[in-house]
Formats: C-alpha cells, sequence, structure tokens
DNA sequence: TGTCTCCTTTCCGCATTATGAAAACTAATA
DNA sequence: TATTAGTTTTCATAATGCGGAAAGGAGACA
C-alpha cells in the first residue's frame, strides 16, 4: 500500500481519518485500532493529532472518537464547490420545481464523480440516497457518462482501466466497446440516459458543464423513479436541462 | 505550537492541508513551502502524500497543488452535518420564500458556529459573504449568541476565554458581563438578535436548535439588511422561526 | 542553439523522531 | 474488593523522516 517516498505517520493518520469518516457515529479507540490494524498505542498518538488540531473530538459520554466540523469547514473550501454551486444554483432549484423530480449537480473529481447539491421539489415522494459529498463512478451515472462522452477516448479508456468496473444492476455497461457506442450515442443525442444502470427503478438524464477551456468538469441531472422518467417526461424536460447547463457553463467562461 | 506527545510529520501535513485549503485556486511548491517555513524538500514528500491519497492534485498545466474533493467528500461524512441537513431543509426553505430573505442553518463546532446552509428567496438582492462551510465565533453572531443563551454560564465563561474577542463593528459585544445581561435578554425574548454586531449593515434573528438531550447544538437564522429586519418583520417572522426550530429539534428528538 | 534562472524532484547519510511493549491508570461489573 | 476492558503515559530502541546537496526539467533571453 504505502508508495515508496512514503510517510508512515501521515499515511496511518490517513487511515484513521477516513475510518472515522466511515462511521460518522464515531468509535472506540480499540474500534479504530483494529479497523486500521495498529497497536492502540500508537493510534492512541495518532488519533490524539486529530483531536488537538480540532479534526475530531472524544465524545465525553461515550469515550468515541468523531470527525468535527473543522473536517466540514476545510472539505467545503475545495476549489469550485463553491463557486459552481452558488452558480448554479438557481437553476437547479428550477429544474426541481418544474420537473418535480430531484435535480442533482456533481463535479468530477478523478475518476469519478462527486455529487455537491440535491435541488428536491417540495413534495418529495421517493426519497434518494444520493446526498453531497457521496462519489460515484462515471460508468454507471448518467451525470457520470455525461462528462466522459466529452472526453477525449484516450482518457475514458485511462479512466475505464483505473476504475474496477461492476455490474450494479443487470442495466450496467461492464464492456468497454459497449461503453464506446453509448458515449457516442450521447453525443448524437445531447444528453446522457442512465437506464437504472446505478440502481434498480432509478432512471436520470443528464448533460455536462464546461468550464472556460471546454473541458466538462461537472454535470447536471434530473433523476426519477423510471415509471415517471419516460419519454413524454424527457422530451419536456430536455430543452430546459440543456439550457440550465449551457447556461452554467456560460457563467463559468464557455464560449460555444 | 506544536504539543507534548505530537507528530511531527502529521503536523506539518495537516499545515499544509490547512495552507492549501486558505488557497483555493492552489499554488506552487516554493509558496507552499514558504507558507509554511519547511524546506521544499520536505514540502514536497509531505505534500506528495496528500496527492498519493488523492486529497491534492499537481495541477498539470500550472504547477500549482490544490486541493481535490477527496477533502469535500470526507468533511461532508461528519457526523451530524448531512442528518441535520435533511431534516431542517424543507423548513429553511420554506421561511426564506415566507420573509424573503437569507436563511441559515449553523451548527455548533467547539467554540464558534459553522455554516451548514443556507435557503436564499429567488430574488436575492443583497448578496451575502456566508456560505456553507464558513467558520464564525458565537459571540458576534446571532446564531452563535441563540446558542451561548442556552448553555450554562460556566460553558459560555470557558468559551469567551477560549476565544480572542474581536470587535468586528462599534456594536460588537466585548465585555463579558455586558455579554451575560445580552443572554438573559435572549432567554426572556425568546430569540437571538444580531444587530449589526458582525457585519455592519446586517442584523439577524436566530433560534437555536435542541438535539434530543436538550443540548443547543445548532440554530437557525433570518438575516437582512438592516434596513429591512425592523420591528414589523421580526414580528411577523418570529412564530414561523420559533415553529422551524421546534420542528427540527423535534425530529432530533427532543422532547418540550 | 546555448546558457541563464527558477522550480521541482530524487538521493542518501545522519540523528531526530516515531514506534510499540509494557506499565500505570480509570471506570465499570460482579 | 477483585476482575476485566479500555485508555493513557512512559521510555529505550532503531527505524524513520529529515534536509542538504545535487540532478533534472522548463522557460526566457540572447
Amino acid at each position: 500500500m504505502a508508495a515508496a517516498g512514503s510517510v508512515q505517520s501521515i499515511d496511518r493518520v490517513l487511515d484513521i481519518l477516513e475510518a472515522l469518516s466511515s462511521v460518522p457515529q464515531g468509535m472506540l479507540l480499540t474500534e479504530l485500532a483494529a479497523r486500521v490494524g495498529l497497536h492502540v498505542s500508537t493510534t492512541h498518538r495518532l488519533a490524539h493529532m486529530l483531536v488537538d488540531r480540532g479534526y475530531a473530538v472524544k465524545e465525553p459520554e461515550t469515550g468515541k472518537y468523531r470527525l468535527t466540523l473543522r473536517t466540514f469547514e476545510i472539505g467545503s473550501r475545495v476549489s469550485g464547490v463553491w463557486d459552481l454551486m452558488s452558480v448554479a444554483r438557481p437553476y437547479l432549484d428550477a429544474l426541481a420545481s418544474q420537473s418535480q423530480e430531484a435535480v442533482h449537480l456533481v463535479e468530477r473529481d478523478g475518476s469519478g464523480v462527486v455529487y455537491l447539491y440535491k435541488a428536491e421539489p417540495f413534495q418529495q415522494l421517493v426519497r434518494m440516497s444520493s446526498h453531497y459529498g457521496l462519489r460515484n463512478p462515471m460508468y454507471c451515472t448518467g451525470v457520470g457518462k455525461s462528462i466522459l462522452a466529452l472526453l477525449p477516448r484516450e482518457e475514458v479508456d485511462r479512466i475505464w482501466s483505473s476504475e474496477s468496473i461492476t455490474a450494479f444492476s443487470s442495466n450496467t455497461i461492464t464492456d468497454l466497446e459497449q461503453m464506446h457506442q453509448e458515449l457516442e450515442a450521447t453525443r448524437q443525442r445531447g444528453y446522457a440516459i442512465d437506464n437504472e444502470e446505478h440502481e434498480l427503478g432509478v432512471r436520470c438524464m443528464a448533460v455536462a458543464i464546461r468550464n472556460w477551456q471546454g473541458a466538462p468538469i461537472a454535470a447536471v441531472s434530473i433523476s426519477a423513479p423510471a415509471s415517471r422518467m419516460d419519454d413524454a417526461m424527457m422530451e419536456r424536460m430536455l430543452p430546459r436541462l440543456q439550457s440550465a447547463a449551457r447556461s452554467i457553463s456560460a457563467m463559468l467562461g464557455w464560449k460555444e
């Protein structure tokens, strides 16, 4: 795991950070030690670094270590998150109220996408499991495919080989050649479709957002139960979705 | 700075993380090294740990190091952020549309508050500088004071002494005794007022949110330019604000 | 094309630094 | 009060991270 030139204690403290982040309610020192595979003594010392620096606390009542909002604070200062969000939000909210379905904004990060924002209609009938901060692969999501469709072929191949391709549902595309055809179809069509490829029963339509250099750095989608996301719905929402993506791209400096 | 029992390389890598988070566009290795006061060689090794682990990238074009969404991802998994947000959001959006002003949700973290969500009316006339992930002290914000008002006196004193009290405006309360009076008035009144104490020209009203144990862990506020946030406005919004805070508290398990 | 300069990356010997075994401590249970 | 399970501190050891130095780019300018 540890690459050459790595710093042991940092590798370990990041393991601890990630372990804590995967169990939001927090965990006892011994649980933590077991999970990261270190001696309690070592774990104690490293975990306390996080506490000293305000990234974690040891809850007095339960004795469990958990992350604090300091971590959230640092995370939300990542470049682009805030700009993109504030630019996109009015469009997303409008789309949600027009479609009466969930609208997502994601940003590309490496070979995946991270959810930045979800706009929901007031009456939400089906609770989607997505929420901001969530990471998903690109190959099995509408938003991901809308981005992939605008990347050079070599980069798609690179992303493909860096991911371990898993079939989330029976519709997931797990063959590279098939994916290239799908991406070509996406380009022709002008938008991406996730036909229950990530989660059975959920269909979505997505369009990429470009930055000033034209790079597809983000995407917007409308998701709904498959029954409601029919052809009529897609036809009705398509122009609005595309126009929202175009407006957001324009505000990021993209000139078509 | 480094406390006894601290781990040097971790202290340093966190300095680097924080330096990077304070300059979202990123920075060159030498700039980074100068800022954290380390040799380039050392900085290089440590920064690369963050890159190896996916928390940062070195942008190929500019050569600058900047944080990635991995950091955002970890940060948004902090306990409570997501639960509180999803519970509170409908109420906040409703308050924003009723008041036609900005509505904030903050959570307490140590001696400060961190903004989790901002709901805005469609026509936003004045752009507020607040956004999620932002941290503010408690003593000079409405949300902070609404929380302080429900804490035992000793804890208020402890928080007071752990902060360096700065007058953000001429209205900021910088005297502890005066603060205790203000908190008493807040309890009587049933809501907190920030009378341009943090930012001249911005007035706000706030009510705390309690968890199942009754601890004031968060707060909601309505903020507006002082001219619009007059007595009539406060009187009109008060019952709605209080009812929102009560409903959110109830959903967290608080029984009055 | 060659030679600056500035920044990044790699290398390696040294002593500082982090390590983990063990012991002291704390709190809960019987 | 004894027992157990978990936490915190201590300390001798050597492994680990450190930073000086030197090698490798990448532009800029002549």
